[in-house]
DNA sequence: CTGTTAGCGCATTCAA
DNA sequence: TTGAATGCGCTAACAG
């Protein structure tokens, strides 16, 4: 049988309310009392229950990323989490877990699905491009910066490949024309490597995509096609993927700091919890282009 | 406020006991009074509280993967584990949630770890090669399979990198000299550009790795050594990442079934809530090489 | 087939 | 600084 508080209690000859202020690290315990909850706490082998401590508190400390979410991003909110008194958890999807807030990656979300989530009426922080008035938001546009860096190496003809290519390019002030834009559901390399072969009809120069991982498929269906990366096209990603750096080519991409980004969405968490009807925050992260061979020729 | 049970009950003008029999889909309630409650369920916006279920019954109903977790894995696992009613959550250390069971990659716990979950008394289902008698187990060992495709294609230095390589080899009939392992702590394609780099010193014309991963960081270690692959070194790795797919040279690799892993997995934890003190129960699965370019030439 | 009710383990209010 | 007692929302045992 698992022990409870109360027979930690028991043993310690306290109440259960001093053994609650010592799991709790309240202050005003004595440090005589302190030792000896501590003690049997060990002895026991006691553990909090956690349904009971949400129950009870309305909280459960975790705080929850809606997969898919960039697993070189997940590394920093766990870690910062940690030293803010928050547990991760990633998940499936937005499933019915007692959470108290959640992060989304915003251009990444099924239509609809926003909805649903800000219906359930947990604290959401969006990641992502999408802006949304309804909640806090961590903004972070890499189209431009991209386009940006494939103009400066001459490059003219510039396709996108992602889940809102048109609208990305259009923010960044960047106009292209329909045949220059696919839209993928996902951001598997297969859906880069799709992309891209239909694209290629069209002679593009340089292909940015929204995500290294279609970036990486991209890559492969240009050099398929007997084409070479950056020579015949340049390729962009965004996130600084490991794979993306170990690739041949390696492959250029816009990222922002994934401590930062962290930092501000954990930022806006607790200022949400803080204060649940506190207007919808926006903050914007810097981001950088990080150029590769996939855009500046390759090594040998 | 939002709303609980007891405001369902009173709105449908049942009692607490039926609408909780019609949430949870008990069979026995009239189709008449179903109705009714579900209509003041959708009215209210009813949504269980699930810290409490969870306390009450004394199941989450949650399966968590402990990362680092394949996810190419975790998709098949999330949608089977849907259509058995259970939900899953991928959390990053072993934390304290309240969950039913879980599942870990055996090959990548740190030393220590694994001896913490058994004593938290969680049923722990084990994936991967290293056994341990303790717990359930789906075992997969890829080392004999890889071993044997490169010896049919003639390769004789096999070198091995990856979490216990020289066990692994071992295991599989195949021993090898200490220089042409190396053991690393993760599975970032880093990691296996670091562990080549070393290796490439002892001229092997093989190297295998346990992970997709660390094989995409040793291909390019290959490469940026001036050697060509497959034609100088081979290599190999584990799992069929879509990254290794879509590489160039794409990567040869061992892999199971992910759906046949995950059924396997998710009836050992089913046998294993059904019956908590059965003997540990171990199953095997069967894997295949899947060659590609990185063993048997480019395509171009 | 449906109503009534007792706790699950904990945090917390009120006393002392 | 600590003790006793209440109830968070729900499931399930018991009753009808």
């Amino acid at each position: 049988m698992t022990a409870r508080l109360k027979d930690v209690a028991e043993l310690a000859q306290v109440s259960i309310r001093t053994v609650s202020n010592v799991v709790n690290d309240y202050p005003h315990v004595s440090d005589h009392v302190r030792r000896r909850v501590t003690e049997a706490i060990q002895q026991l082998d006691y553990r909090p229950n956690l349904a009971a401590r949400a129950l009870r508190s309305g909280r459960s400390g975790l705080l929850a990323l809606v997969a898919p979410f960039p697993p070189g991003l997940a590394e920093h909110v766990i870690s910062q989490a940690a030293s803010r008194k928050m547990r991760v958890v990633i998940v499936p999807q937005f499933l019915a877990l007692p959470i108290d807030a959640a992060l989304l990656c915003a251009d990444v979300l099924p239509a609809g699905t926003l909805d649903a989530y800000l219906a359930s009426g947990t604290p959401l922080v969006l990641l992502g491009e999408a802006p949304d008035r309804r909640c806090d938001h961590v903004a972070f546009a890499p189209a431009g910066a991209a386009v940006a860096h494939l103009l400066s190496i001459g490059r003219q003809r510039i396709a996108a490949v992602g889940a809102h290519p048109g609208e990305s390019l259009h923010r960044a002030g960047w106009s292209v024309s329909a045949e220059y834009v696919r839209t993928t559901a996902g951001r598997r390399p297969v859906e880069g490597y799709q992309a891209a072969r239909a694209l290629l009809e069209h002679r593009p120069d340089a292909i940015f995509c929204d995500d290294d991982r279609l970036a990486l498929g991209v890559i492969r269906a240009v050099t398929d096609a007997g084409l070479r990366v950056p020579d015949d096209v340049a390729v962009v990603g965004v996130g600084d993927s490991d794979e993306g750096r170990y690739a041949r080519p390696s492959l250029t991409t816009v990222a922002a700091d994934p401590a930062d980004i962290a930092r501000q969405a954990l930022d806006l968490t607790e200022a949400r919890l803080a204060r649940p009807s506190a207007e919808p925050a926006r903050v914007v992260v810097p981001h950088v282009v990080l150029p590769r061979e996939s855009t500046r020729g390759s090594a040998r």
